[in-house]
DNA sequence: TGTACATCAGTGAACGCGCGTTCACTGATGTAC
DNA sequence: TGTACATCAGTGAACGCGCGTTCACTGATGTAC
């Protein structure tokens, strides 16, 4: 299993890899067939011994991206401090991964784009695990609001994707709608606004 | 100019309202030249008399769309009551605009998909009346907000841009992100939601 | 009122492009004996 | 330990598609005189 004879050794990774890299720069249109080939210096129908079609590559690399996102909203989470009344933390846990997650998006726009690319992810390959998949990791927080007392239970249903929605739609201004020729104050100004009204309304 | 001779009459009308339908039924990627032309009844590049290409049909599309979302604000705006104090009314107001958002965007999904396509309007042709703009529109409800002091001038900055990303992204999540699963009840409950935390934390 | 001519709108065939996908192939690898 | 053979991974040429766009054309329309 030498890597540099004719045979590639690990080219499903390698063209995994190099999909995740022109998604990054170009989002999921980017990732064409044949450039992830070219890129990996290899045949024009190469990638059919280990991808079923395009799809099933680029499936692996919205589970990747979503994934990271999900990561990005945990680390956020450690980074909050645990001092003050539990139901002040909850609430800025919930804010943190608010925050974490348009950072993400405005960080990574290719990734974020190509995570939520039309078609979805195929469920033929693995898929994120619920606890990194951003909406179950914004849902727990909610959970907390209501175990810490910040919300009644009654107000919750629905709750969750409101939150989510408003959250993602701000990120997915930011990238590709009128919004995205804000610079990058102006962005934080806004995303700040949305984050005060979902904390003040969710009380 | 005989509207049923070989002179189409007003092709260039036509054009336009068969692109409207398909980009109703379709979306964007529907306006294809070939279609539109295909359903007017006229040869493979007919419409290069009256569009330079297709993004000039597209945009005529798109300031449609535009407009027609902003006539639905409009219309909700009017069905307001006028009674009981001005702050409540206003509140009312901010409220019926962003039902009214949703609720097109449920309503025309393919019209408001095609109004908010990347690529945005060539500026070559005409635009959105301000008036009739949907930002313009939720952005006068929030300066009425302020004027009858809802709202302080301070907490103002970035609010309208965030309370439409906030309604925009749930429409759009609706059509093509991971809600579009939800049935109408729930959507509903999810944008009834939504606009409670904006009300809510708008004070 | 009629005729000559310019202009204009629509024709239809063709080009080019990027792309996913297929297919018969060939060179490398590893396993059975 | 060596040889025959099956298996497997990568090749490269080709197909087909949908589409925007171009181009030389032709038939209709309207205007000058």
């Amino acid at each position: 299993m030498a890597a540099d004879s004719y045979h590639h050794g690990n080219l499903r990774q390698a063209l995994f890899e190099h999909a995740v890299e022109l998604a990054r720069v170009g989002g999921p249109d980017a990732v064409a067939l044949r450039d992830v080939q070219r890129e990996a210096g290899v045949s024009n129908s190469a990638a059919y011994r280990h991808y079923s079609d395009r799809q099933a590559l680029l499936s692996a690399v919205q589970v990747h991206g979503m994934t990271r996102l999900g990561d990005a909203m945990l680390a956020s989470l450690a980074k909050v401090p645990n001092r003050g009344p539990r139901s002040r933390r909850a609430q800025a846990r919930l804010r943190a991964t608010g925050q974490a997650y348009i950072d993400f998006a405005l960080a990574e726009p290719g990734l974020f784009r190509t995570a939520f690319a039309p078609g979805g992810p195929h469920h033929t390959d693995e898929s994120v695990p619920s606890e990194r998949h951003p909406f179950q990791i914004l849902s727990r927080c909610i959970d907390d609001l209501v175990a810490t007392g910040v919300l009644t239970a009654s107000r919750r249903a629905g709750l969750d994707e409101a939150a989510w929605a408003a959250v993602h739609g701000l990120a997915a201004l930011f990238l590709d709608g009128p919004l995205s020729v804000a610079d990058a104050e102006r962005k934080q100004l806004i995303a700040d606004r949305l984050l005060d009204v979902i904390q003040e309304g969710i009380r």
